[in-house]
RNA sequence: AGGCACGUACGUCAAUGGUAGACGGCUUCCCUUACAAGGAAGAGGUUGGGGGUUCGAGUCCCUCCGUGCCUACCA
């Protein structure tokens, strides 16, 4: 069971209103059923904290079985498309931060045009990641006290099999977790038979275009899981080692040549000494023989441009079977190969039978010792130098000659990189990897497609008696082709990583031409890690290219990295990950949505405090809808009860409906730009300061109001409206929790979704997502709403600063010249008593308060005053005024200074001078009026 | 060795070249009937150092210092 069932938690006990509510469907989930019934209108108890488990169990197995996640639920012949291909996990992976970042992100962006109404499909899927799994198998054989060869081949592959059946794919489960949206219909795996099928075509062709060959090339070798690596599957860990100067005879001469290695026992495979034809130091010695100790063969003394003559000796031994380097060179110089090291990485008989059988490492001591007693050791010193490593298990790597298949990859990155150069695409975010991706493409090698495994795509390679090579799409077919059926197939499989190049064509059906690669081929964007743009992103690029005509994506978004705490990358063998799912269980799954969508394209540290405030945002928006269930008893959502050109339209509504609009373009804009962590702030503050702190409170009054009025119905309309909007807006990244809430407001039914998806389900997943109304933004009523703000923190500070108890009345007197100001305050005059806890309010022309009052200006030059007689303190109050005065000063101060510099007046845009002048001229007057009260009071 | 990124409040991070912000933490006050996982009011910054371009630089350029990451065929 992927995610157990909670129990139910006392909630919070300490509490002395400790609420024992329970939720009427506690008994029993919903999972059978259809959404659960909330009773529409009528008041219901809910509890004063979110839990998010409750919402996590009920939503997700509904949305998936109702078919929501699908592209086919849109009904819109004509809707824009939106797909994404996820980038398949390992089938022996379990989620991790990494995973969890990914997801969340291509979650928010699949909900959100899913929202909009376009047919959006986000296609999931697992890799079968050729050696992890093989490993994990091979393991648990091992405690069966067997190895893969004892079953031979063919029950190993079944026992693989089995194990990907039963164990496999956990990830799938934590995914549901998560809340992602992807379409579980489409799910694949590479191994899926359509999808070998398309590795299979792809081999053929290219080997038919002679893109693909076999033959023996120096190539990276593991002695300890026995395979082909390719050069991006090792990694070069930097090494305190030695350099051994070994002498080597001049033959015919007394004299010796030194060369310097760090790899002494290589010697016994050197087939030549080379120099660097313009060092002078060796320039009679070039042609010369040199009679190889411990061998009894002569080697030539060659010239190469590529010798260093600045590093060790500048005369360097070549071992063109055992060196990337040295084998080049010994193409270029036509030197003979001697294999010295096998697959193990121990000593063969060419070696020398003093050797033969030694691992590397003890015929380098051997060596070393030799050449100590013959005296031909010069020195050794210490020498820090880069040593390769399999990247899975650590192993050194040993360059060997090796008979493999491998891919061309000159045309295919051409294709490439025009494609970047002609259509820009696929654009990077953020774009400084688009340099990274060009320039590794510029650089490409032959890729090593072969692996020495069990697990994994097997070549479609077929050989006969006779020795031919025959590459086709089947037994059958190469049967056919070879005229017998004395075929052995090629025991090698593919790197895991050629059928992830097909991914993006190959699981829609590829080489068919079916409708799902019409119509989702190329898809819109990829999300992913930077470490895998070689590994991964550009294979596609140039696969996709290549085979279907198109690139396989418009955007590449690389996302940063999630460090630990210390800044360390988190790692199993560091043990210092942090499991998502202990995130959500501590803080729930919304909330550990919204911490990592809050990452961007930079690394960060974990902060688990980050994910304790979004949990704290959560429980806000619960409280909210609370609030607003708790009084909504005559009313029900109503899109249409929103528009500002009704009469009796009051300010805060015509504010809130302004900040919804201005929020949803915010954000609409942010999305699309792939600017995350701007969305959630967009969302974050909507939602908690205006919403909350100041719509819900100014909509008090009338939504609490006993009476039952048209009034009050109105106001609550407009509160639940506005709320069930704003959940909207928060869905794509809070899935569980606005679903949950939106399922019980009175009014939200199946006529709220996006046209669409008419005739679904109500599911907040399809409700249309808001449009920004322009007309709908308010700058006026935003200006009033900020002066009335303006006033209220004015005076709530008065009352800090004096002291003033809390439960505490005061009286506040307004002065304002102008008449507009007069109005909005008058007009809100309810309002702002309840707010600032005052007995009562006054607002006139001018200002007649008592000398014993404390005062403030306010933007847009009103006057406030809130009387202390017998409370006040002078001293204090000056001291206050006097704090206000030097922020007004410094302010003051600086926009001066720019306005007086005639560069600044000549140069800058007419309307930034402008708006300098404006606000100098309101800190001129407020400072005036602050000058006034000050000389007042003394 | 090259390349790229980063360095901003006590911490973690934001800021199309135009008034340096958020969250957490901290100080003071408040269990005010949506929410103490809350409310109100505050304190806290020469944006790593230095130079340059510009009317104007956290942002662009140079340089130095620190920190990461990637690529590379110096034995």
């Amino acid at each position: 069971m992927p995610f157990g069932q909670a129990p139910l938690v006392p909630i919070n006990s300490y509490r002395k209103d400790e609420n024992l509510w329970l939720l009427p469907y506690n008994a029993e989930l919903p999972l059978d059923g259809g959404f659960p019934e909330f009773g529409n209108g009528q008041s219901m108890e809910i509890p004063k904290q979110y839990d998010p488990k409750e919402a996590e169990q009920r939503h997700y197995a509904r949305w998936e079985s109702s078919g929501c996640f699908a592209p086919e639920i849109n009904r819109n012949p004509a809707a824009p498309v939106f797909s994404i291909v996820i980038p398949p996990p390992n089938v022996t992976g379990s989620l991790h931060m990494g995973h969890a970042l990914q997801h969340t992100m291509m979650d928010v962006l699949t909900r959100y045009k899913r929202m909009c109404g376009f047919r959006t499909l986000w296609l999931p899927g697992t890799d079968h990641a050729g050696i992890s799994t093989q490993l994990v198998v091979t393991r648990e054989l091992k405690k069966e006290g067997l190895n893969r060869l004892d079953l031979g081949r063919e029950k190993f592959v079944e026992r693989v099999w089995k194990w990907k059946n039963e164990s496999g794919g956990q990830i799938t489960n934590q995914m549901r977790r998560e809340g992602a949206s992807v379409d579980w219909s489409r799910e694949k795996f590479t191994m899926d038979a359509d999808l070998t099928r398309a590795v299979r075509e792809v081999f053929v062709r290219l080997y038919e275009e002679g893109m693909i060959y076999r033959g023996n090339r120096l190539v990276n070798w593991c002695p300890n899981d026995q395979t082909v690596l390719s050069d991006l599957e090792v990694e070069k860990i930097p090494q305190a080692g030695k350099l051994y100067y070994l002498r080597y005879p001049i033959k015919g001469e007394d004299g010796h040549v030194t060369v310097a290695t760090t790899r002494p026992e290589t010697m016994l495979g050197d087939t030549a000494v080379a120099v660097n034809p313009n060092d002078s130091r060796f320039e009679k010695l070039v042609g010369a023989t040199i009679l190889l100790p411990l061998t009894n063969r002569e080697i030539p003394l060659v010239a190469d441009e590529f010798v260093d003559p600045e590093f060790g000796t500048g005369a360097v031994k070549i071992t063109p079977a055992h060196d990337p380097n040295d084998y080049e060179m010994g193409l270029r110089h036509d030197l003979a190969q001697v294999v010295v090291i096998d697959a193990y990485a121990r000593m063969t008989e060419a070696a020398g039978a003093d050797f033969v059988g030694l691992d590397r490492y003890k015929a380098r001591e051997k060596v070393v010792a030799r050449f100590t007693e013959m005296e031909l050791l010069e020195k050794v010193v210490d020498y820090e130098f880069s040593i390769s490593k399999c990247e899975r298990c650590k192993t050194v790597v040993e360059p060997l000659i090796s008979l493999q298949w491998f891919m061309r990859m000159d045309r295919l990155r051409d294709l490439a990189l025009e494609h970047l150069a002609r259509e820009g695409q696929p654009r990077f975010v953020p774009r400084q990897y688009e340099r990274v991706y060009s320039n590794w493409l510029e650089n490409l090698r032959d890729w090593t497609i072969s692996r020495q495994l069990w697990w994994g795509h097997q070549i479609p390679a077929w050989y006969t008696s006779s020795g031919e090579t025959i590459v086709a799409r089947s037994y059958e077919e190469a049967c056919e082709s070879a005229g017998t059926t004395e075929l052995t197939q090629d025991p090698d499989v593919l790197d895991t990583w050629f059928s992830s190049a097909l991914w993006p064509f190959s699981t829609m059906g590829w080489p068919e031409q079916t409708e799902d690669l019409r119509v989702f081929y190329p898809t819109s964007v990829l999300i992913t890690a930077r470490d895998i743009i070689f590994l991964w992103v550009s294979r596609m690029v140039m696969m996709g290219l290549k085979f279907i005509g198109q690139g396989p994506f418009a955007d590449v978004y690389i996302t940063g990295t999630i460090l630990d705490s210390h800044g360390q990358r988190m790692s199993k063998t560091k043990m210092n990950g942090i499991d998502p799912l202990d995130v959500f269980d501590k803080y729930g799954v919304d909330a550990t949505r919204l911490t990592l969508a809050s990452v961007g394209t930079t690394d960060v540290r974990w902060n688990e405090k980050q994910v304790e405030s979004y949990r704290n945002f959560a429980n806000k928006i619960w409280n909210a809808a609370r609030f607003a269930l708790m009084n909504a008893e005559g009313a029900a959502v109503n899109p249409s009860s929103l528009n500002p050109a009704d009469e009796d339209f009051p300010l805060q509504d015509r504010w809130i409906v302004s900040r919804f609009h201005r929020t949803t373009r915010d954000l609409r804009v942010a999305l699309e730009n792939y600017e995350f962590h701007e969305a959630v702030q967009t969302l974050y503050h909507f939602f908690w300061d205006d919403f909350c702190d100041w719509y819900i409170e100014l909509a008090k009054i009338d939504v609490t109001s006993e009476e039952d009025s048209l009034r009050r119905t109105t106001a609550r309309t407009r509160l639940l409206t506005i709320l069930e909007q704003a959940l909207r807006l928060l869905h794509p990244f809070m899935p569980y929790i606005t679903e949950e809430l939106w399922q019980r407001l009175p009014g939200a039914e199946s006529n709220l979704l996006h046209q669409a998806y008419a005739g679904a389900d109500a599911t907040i997943m399809l409700a249309a997502f808001p449009e920004a109304r322009e007309e709908l933004i308010d700058e006026k009523a935003e200006w009033q709403m900020k002066t009335i703000i303006d006033l209220v923190s004015r005076v709530r500070n008065i009352r800090s600063e004096m002291n003033i108890k809390p439960a505490e009345r005061v009286r506040v007197l307004v002065g304002a010249a102008d008449p507009q100001l007069r109005d909005v305050f008058s007009a809100s005059a309810e309002q702002i008593t309840r707010l600032v806890r005052a007995s009562e309010l006054s607002v006139g022309g001018e200002l007649n308060a008592p000398k014993a009052s404390a005062r403030a200006v306010l933007t847009g030059g009103a006057e406030v005053a809130v009387p202390l007689e017998g409370l006040i303190d002078f001293a204090q109050e000056l001291q206050r005024l006097d704090k206000e005065m030097e922020k007004l000063r410094t302010e003051a101060a600086k926009i001066e200074t720019q306005l007086s510099n005639p560069n600044f007046v000549q140069r800058a845009p007419a309307e930034k001078v402008d708006e300098l002048r404006s606000r100098i001229a309101d800190i001129a007057q407020r400072s005036t009026q602050l000058q006034q009260t000050i000389e007042n009071l003394q």
